[in-house]
RNA sequence: GGUGAUGUAGCUCAGCCGGUUAGAGCGCAGGAUUCAUAAUCCUGAGGUCGGGGGUUCGAUCCCCCCCAUCACCA
């Protein structure tokens, strides 16, 4: 049994979670419930990234105390999780004691190790307000094609990347004055020293061919060291012998994933130790989005290295969301917050399987084409998944006092291999589920749904139906019926990981609780209940009202 | 600007190391069927595989250029 950590990335304790954010969610969410499912080990980490400038500012905005916005965030980052069935063993926050403890004794670490040093930097300063400003605090106009309001690091219009002092008439977007140079102490983690480290683990089967591609690129740049402390004021744990520096909230973030598996191994009787100590045999499994492949395969690896750490055994990035085939867009109505599709569709599963049916390995972006959404999950999910047991169980309720035929009854050669190849099956899903080829596994379940249906329509349950003969229990209409329910039950267990909420109704019309482990198919399920429908279709009306109530934000 | 990725039937996507008539689902047309909350099954039409050039006996799949879209540039 592999015992294993799987992480999806911490959200930004600074806004809403949307469909975006969900791919990586539903993807991971998938491949835990799947490892689940074939009896391996394994905790679901993650936790809210609470620190950093734009969260003190918002939390002042807001005329509260960060500690108190980070908490409401999370609060409603927990209700969206729960109502999209992310079934996380701990959800926490990087402001916790834990994390404050953890990023401490690293830091202390790596200063012991000497990768930590300390530079003198100038950086833009807002004298008004008294602090100093990241980059995209600043605006300005773009030196190169002079369109207004830019960032202070790159030009929204013509894509131009510069260094702030290169815009014309910048400001500070927190009080329009002037920013002003100044020079101040920080800390540098030495990057530049783990080059041959960092070569070695990330061509170690630890990343996808274009994520190593991607870092190529970064090595053939040359690792530059790495700035993790800010200046007060500044929200985060302050470092530890120098006042008024504070850990820069990428350093903490990632260490989020150790403080959330202690916080949870502590309640749960587990060995943090045996899990992140240098020489564990145990699995650390990061899902990620391709936008912070550089802090996950350079400064993590690293930062775990020369902390006396183990280090990640896979980073899987996938790549971002379009809606309709375009970026998501507020006016559009297309950033679609998780709130809004939970109150239009009630049930994540959907949306699940739409993610499923399309993620496979690679970094590639994904779309979500609305139009597109609606005709697959009610054709696929409706009209062929639910249509089985819809049009055949009425026969078994009717005649056979609910009772279906085991699959090791069946004297008829077709039902026979209808079941038998949905059982051989079994060695390509759990295949294609481990290497994250979801739409893959989608396509072949999918290829057996249409068979079962086939089967169905050649056999004619409805003209055997007409026979006395066939009422009996243990006839060819039995079988029949039974060959196709059992077919369904084994194709609900394969996607019990997509879909919770349907199979768990499924589970439950076979008077089971849940679909709980892949090894035993061939449970004996001999009972069904009356059927009542599982699953409603997909209006394009719902779609409406979820985009519309987006429009507003 | 540099780097990387993507561009395959109306739509959403598969196409392993280059090799006989390029695939699926949906949609569409025709047919079968009525058990199933218009749900199923069969058949069919549909593509100069972004454009141009090259390598090769042969390229959607390799190389170069161009166009479009997207991302990254710490």
């Amino acid at each position: 049994m592999r015992k294993i950590i799987a992480t999806s990335a911490l959200p930004y304790a600074n806004g809403s979670i949307h469909l975006g954010h969900l791919v990586e969610y539903i993807q991971t969410d998938i491949w835990v419930r799947y490892q689940r499912l074939v009896g391996n080990e394994i905790h679901y980490i993650c936790a809210d990234d609470t620190h950093g400038t734009p969260i003190m500012l918002r939390a002042e905005k807001e005329g509260i105390s960060p500690e108190q916005l980070v908490e409401n965030v999370h609060k409603e980052h927990s209700a969206d999780f729960s109502d999209f069935n992310i079934s996380f063993d701990n959800f926490y926050s990087t402001n916790s004691i834990e994390n404050k403890n953890l990023s401490e004794a690293l830091y202390k670490s790596l200063v012991g190790n000497n990768k930590i040093e300390a530079k003198e930097i100038e950086q833009f300063y807002d004298d008004k307000k008294n602090m100093f400003l990241p980059d995209r605090f600043i605006k300005g106009t773009c030196p190169k094609c002079k369109a207004n309001d830019q960032y202070g690091d790159s030009c929204e219009s013509c894509g131009t990347t510069y260094s702030p002092t290169d815009l014309i008439d910048a400001y500070s977007v927190l009080t329009g004055s002037k920013p002003v140079k100044k020079k101040t102490e920080h800390y540098f983690f030495k990057l530049s020293e783990c080059e041959s480290f960092l070569s070695e683990w990330t061509q170690s089967d630890t990343l996808q061919k274009e994520a190593l591609n991607k870092l190529q690129e970064w090595f053939k740049a040359g690792l530059a060291d790495w700035d993790i402390s800010r200046d007060a004021p500044y929200f985060g744990f302050e470092i530890p012998g120098a006042p008024g520096k504070y850990f820069y909230v990428w350093l903490d973030a990632p260490i989020g994933y150790m403080a959330s598996f202690k916080n949870y191994a502590d309640k749960n009787n587990l060995s943090y130790d045996e899990f992140w100590n240098k020489d564990s045999t145990t699995e650390l499994v990061h899902f990620i989005g391709k936008d912070i492949l550089y802090f996950h395969a350079l400064f993590w690896p690293a930062t775990l290295k020369y902390s006396g750490h183990r280090t990640p055994s896979k980073i899987y990035a996938h790549g971002f969301l379009t809606v309709n085939g375009e970026k998501m867009s507020k006016s559009r109505g297309t950033f679609i917050t998780a709130r809004s599709y939970i109150d239009a569709f009630k049930t994540p599963d959907y949306l699940r399987y739409y993610y499923f049916s399309k993620l496979n390995d690679s970094m590639g972006d994904i779309d979500l084409s609305l139009d597109d959404f609606i005709v697959k999950v009610n054709s696929d999910l409706i009209g062929k998944l639910v249509n089985i047991p819809s049009r055949t169980s009425g026969f078994v309720t009717k005649f056979f006092d609910n009772k279906i035929m085991l699959t090791t009854y069946f004297n008829e050669s077709e039902s026979q291999i209808l079941v038998n190849n949905i059982l051989l099956s079994k060695d390509e899903v759990t295949r294609l589920f481990e290497a994250r080829q979801f739409s893959k596994i989608c396509r072949l379940l999918i290829s057996h749904v249409e068979s079962v249906n086939e089967f169905v329509n050649n056999k004619e349950p409805w003209i055997l139906a007409k026979d006395d003969a066939h009422k009996m229990k243990d006839s060819y209409l039995h079988e029949v019926c039974s060959a196709a329910l059992q077919s369904f039950r084994l194709l609900s267990i394969y996607l019990s990981p997509i879909m919770p909420d349907l199979t768990k109704k499924i589970a439950s019309f076979f008077n089971q609780e849940e679909f709980s482990s892949i090894d035993n198919l061939l449970s004996d399920v001999t009972t069904i209940k009356n059927y009542e429908h599982l699953l409603k279709r997909v209006e394009q009306k719902d779609v409406d009202i979820m985009v519309e109530s987006n429009k507003n934000n």
